[in-house]
DNA sequence: GATATATGTTGATTTCTATCGACATGACCG
DNA sequence: CGGTCATGTCGATAGAAATCAACATATATC
């Protein structure tokens, strides 16, 4: 605590000096720009975009739908070579990212790319 | 190893079951068709990138920066509110992965985010 | 209803990554 | 040159997340 202390009282005076050589605000307004950014309404569903893709096996696993259009789960499975838990689980955190959309038809599982995915800066 | 190889064998199954019912390929043809994704020109950058914005701190700089334009690291520092060696190697994350350019002014580094940087599904 | 099959869930384990104190390096100034 | 300051690097630690065996649930068939 008192370390944090500190270290934001010299960040404070680190922020002055440069403000002599340029504008600069104070740092409460820089803690609540990113308060403000983090609150907005496209930072988390960009994050949770983000995360999600940002795994080799979910990004292939995207790639491979764009390429097909649609696939089973047992065949992104197939091309994943990873357990069946493991495919389940990552096809899962997409679905929840708002990635893909599943379909079930009997036994099977059919996913498809959502529209709009790309992770841009908000 | 055994374990792997019953696991591709009843895989191999479950893939022929579904053809009876609609079109499919064989299981090679999938696990080809990963390794013709992963090692396309851009599977790789784009990996990188989304690992570069899915952490929340990082995703904050690249936001803070588009809105900004160009930032100092003192500046990003204060809006994180994390140490200076944290913001360091989230900064070095984000140019390593060619998210932002970074220029030194003597003492003081400036950051811009480059052109380009969106994450879209290869 | 019993059995087989496809996939979801759980929990343990391993791997990966964010974080920071300490130290290192480079720029600036007197 | 010595001292100060801004930021890079290193290593240890804590937390997050990928992975899979085992178990659970849902669907299809006889």
């Amino acid at each position: 605590m008192m370390a944090v202390a500190a270290s934001r009282a010299s960040l404070v005076e680190r922020l002055e000096r440069r403000s002599e050589s340029s504008g600069c605000c104070d740092i409460s307004q820089y803690e609540r720009d990113a308060l403000e950014i983090r609150r907005g309404a496209r930072f988390p569903a960009t994050l949770k975009r983000a995360k999600a893709l940002a795994d080799e096996s979910r990004l292939l696993a995207a790639a491979l739908l764009k390429r097909h259009g649609e696939m089973c789960a047992c065949e992104i499975q197939a091309a994943m070579s990873l357990s069946h838990p493991t495919v389940s689980h990552h096809m899962s955190v997409l679905a929840d990212a708002g990635i893909v959309a599943e379909e079930r038809r009997g036994k099977w599982i059919y996913y498809r790319l959502k529209d709009r995915i790309e992770v841009g800066v908000p």
